[in-house]
DNA sequence: TTCGCTAACGATAATTGTTATCATTATTAT
DNA sequence: ATAATAATGATAACAATTATCGTTAGCGAA
């Protein structure tokens, strides 16, 4: 039995307002503020059960796990300079499923697709 | 100024010739009973310098990285049910680089797509 | 509305994967 | 052969995440 909890709500709120793929840690200290008494391992866990339950998406970038409120298909671009994850829309996901499942003997459910390079701003800088 | 060393040499060999996408764990208790000597400090070291040097590619799968000796362009599907990592060659890249750098004000220099689904062995028993 | 059950919480210990440190070993230019 | 130092093995340190456990609070039934 799944109960209510107004931390769950702040945090899937939280995550559901940005768009910087933030990690738990960064979801938790935005919270800290109005919720002094928010403990961590409440955020790990909530942001772990609403995975579960398909309402937000984990992307896997190197060493910490970063989380999307946005779960329509799209892709995510990490960048080499500044370490932040950007969005990438495609109008579709260029058939990379269908193509898949013609060549390999078993069932796809899913894909992500992580690009590397540098974001706006870094390849105006740095290049 | 890079040296040769032997325990290099095995933990490359070891990985290009197997297809199963070891973690660095392994690859360290796959080479233990013929290099007892080995540490598990010199697999991670010579994984990211290999890395690095790119020739092998580090695969970013939940919580523990896999690596991978096949540096030519290629996909991988993660098995729900086993947790297995195996191969998806697809003829090209289905342009997703070059769809993605037109609609992305920024740099593409790479990408890697992970399907997750059932492997061929686990969709027949499971489904 | 209160009561009781227990899901979810907060605090923190434990675990896991990985990296850093450091004394020792071994590769390689001279 | 020798000297310089890259790489090693052992292990401590670290960071991200999960598990534990006593307490709190959501919520269905009385």
């Amino acid at each position: 039995m799944v109960r209510h909890s107004k931390q769950r709500d702040a945090i899937f709120d939280n995550l559901c307002s940005r768009y910087d793929h933030p990690t738990a840690e960064d979801i938790y200290f935005s919270l800290k503020p109005t919720m002094p008494a928010l403990s961590l391992a409440t955020v790990y866990r909530n942001l772990s059960q609403l995975e579960g339950d398909g309402k937000i998406i984990r992307i896997e970038s190197a060493g910490t796990a970063r989380y999307d409120g946005n779960i329509n298909l799209h892709y995510h671009l990490s960048c080499i300079n500044c370490g932040g994850v950007f969005d990438i829309f495609m109008d579709n996901d260029c058939g990379l499923c269908k193509k898949a499942s013609e060549i390999f003997d078993g069932k796809i459910t899913g894909h992500s697709v992580l690009f590397t390079g540098y974001c706006s701003a870094c390849n105006k800088q740095v290049g």
